[in-house]
DNA sequence: GTTCCGCATGAATCGATAG
DNA sequence: ACTATCGATTCATGCGGAA
């Protein structure tokens, strides 16, 4: 199987014109948040965002597949004590553009940013809006199902005494591909709140998400040789992971040295077997 | 230390009128969510909801002090496979009533209700949406503190084995719940996440949330002799953690079979020491 | 007195069927 | 076509009874 990773420097408005109408599976992307990273995009004011952001969301709407996904993480910052209403307003135009807001998942983030503030706590959730061009799009639940806790309760325990002692090192290293033989039908769906920790990683891109937020809106929404499209790309997380994952990508960047990070990161073109390994297997959730 | 605690029938919005201006300091509520609860409430139709709270909204924004906070607990249903959006469009109708959004908090209900659906996972996220009168309302953060360190150490003994074996599965792509993140200090700050499941089966009266949930914001919104509103009541669980808090509190429920629900539970004067027993420590967030 | 197992029960949503 | 009702689906939790 062969699979492509474009990484396109430019604006993302521009370079969207240059893409084909219902061509793309999934967008996954976290564009410039209000007012921040004033030196990198220029700093969107508050009150000019969904303005802003409107004739953007319509080239998405043109590119994507009817049965495609629209994956928007956002969160509104604090202005003047208050919670600025640019997402939730964006929410209202973009359903008269014609895009449904089918859902809305939280991203839990359990080692968010530090700080004090007299008046509010530290902000640890963000949004990951879901919008849809059509009530009939693709989704591939079993990809992304989670132990059940029935087996958390009764199958644990019964083989904690003897297996723990049999193979201790492969437990004390988090349950490896031991357990997860033993017992494929016990999973469960998950909910919309998803937990992860931050990435620390990329620590150049001010607003990076770890891979794993990328990776699981990719497997839930699209098959492999499908086409993922992150308008604003920033390191490459979203291209890295799609191009785990068997999945076409472009991500368009604005920066020049965002785009030379991606790139680097990324292989441009390459060939795979398309054959589940043993290794794959260890590394289903 | 006596306080006072009333239960009142009647009509929310007629009753409020009956209130002083400016004279409680936290309202906490939990209205009858859009076409839910029909049998109870008569079901308000989602398209109407904007305009069905809107008065009652205005008279609660008479009634709370310039220092005081308002905590709605509320959800969006899904109609025609789209969420509604008569949330968000009453926080924009609020806040040219007046209201200022300050903060929206994320209740993550571990045992959120079951169920398969082609296009969607279960939702097991609400919202506690924080609104103000004034930039300048009270708040007491340290009351809500969470103890770490060697309380970590019982925490995660009470971590259900779900949680122990997902998190630990999800090492591999990246999830997890990183216990270092309780550190060396004994207490640190919460964040706007809270986790608690809602109090289901076998209870004579099944309160829509947890009694944690009201006590959480009444200790970190007022002190003690503070007056408490909430003018959905329903089967008395605000009145009930305001009591035990020893703050006052009015709670206004239309429905006779809760409100006799209610003052069962409910002394409705009592007098009590001001002692934090080791109970309540366990009731905390 | 513990621990364990079984079971009822939720602020739900979809799709089919009926009026 | 549009609304109303109903059955099927699904899982974390806490209680009660049993071992």
């Amino acid at each position: 199987m062969e699979i492509d990773t474009k990484i396109v420097l430019g604006d993302c408005y521009k370079r969207l014109k240059e893409l084909e109408d219902n061509s793309i599976d999934l967008i996954f992307t976290s564009p410039p948040y209000a007012d921040q990273r004033k030196n990198t995009y220029g700093g969107i004011h508050p009150d000019k965002y969904v303005e802003w952001f409107l004739p953007i969301s319509k080239e998405l709407l043109r590119v994507l597949k009817p049965t495609g996904t629209f994956v928007l993480n956002i969160k509104e910052r604090v202005v003047d004590g208050e919670r600025h209403t640019y997402v939730i307003e964006l929410i209202l135009e973009m359903r008269k553009q014609g895009w449904l807001w089918t859902e809305e998942f939280i991203w839990h983030k359990k080692n968010c940013y530090p700080g004090k503030w007299p008046n509010r706590f530290r902000d640890s959730w963000e949004r990951l809006i879901q919008f849809n061009k059509s009530k009939h799009f693709n989704m591939f639940q079993e990809s992304v199902m989670v132990p059940t806790g029935e087996w958390a309760k009764t199958r644990l325990k019964r083989l904690s005494d003897t297996d723990k002692i049999r193979d201790e090192s492969k437990v004390g290293s988090g349950f490896g591909k031991n357990i997860s033989n033993w017992v494929n039908r016990d999973y469960a769906y998950p909910t919309n709140v998803l937990h992860t920790a931050t990435e620390c990683a990329n620590k150049n891109h001010s607003a990076a998400f770890p891979e794993a937020l990328p990776s699981w809106f990719i497997k839930l929404f699209t098959q492999e040789e499908d086409w993922v499209l992150d308008p604003f790309l920033g390191s490459g997380t979203t291209c890295k992971a799609a191009q785990k994952l068997m999945r076409n990508s472009i991500g368009i960047e604005l920066q020049r040295s965002y785009y030379e990070m991606a790139l680097k990161d990324v292989e441009p073109r390459i060939m795979a077997l398309c054959e589940e390994t043993e290794e794959d297997e260890k590394y289903r959730i």
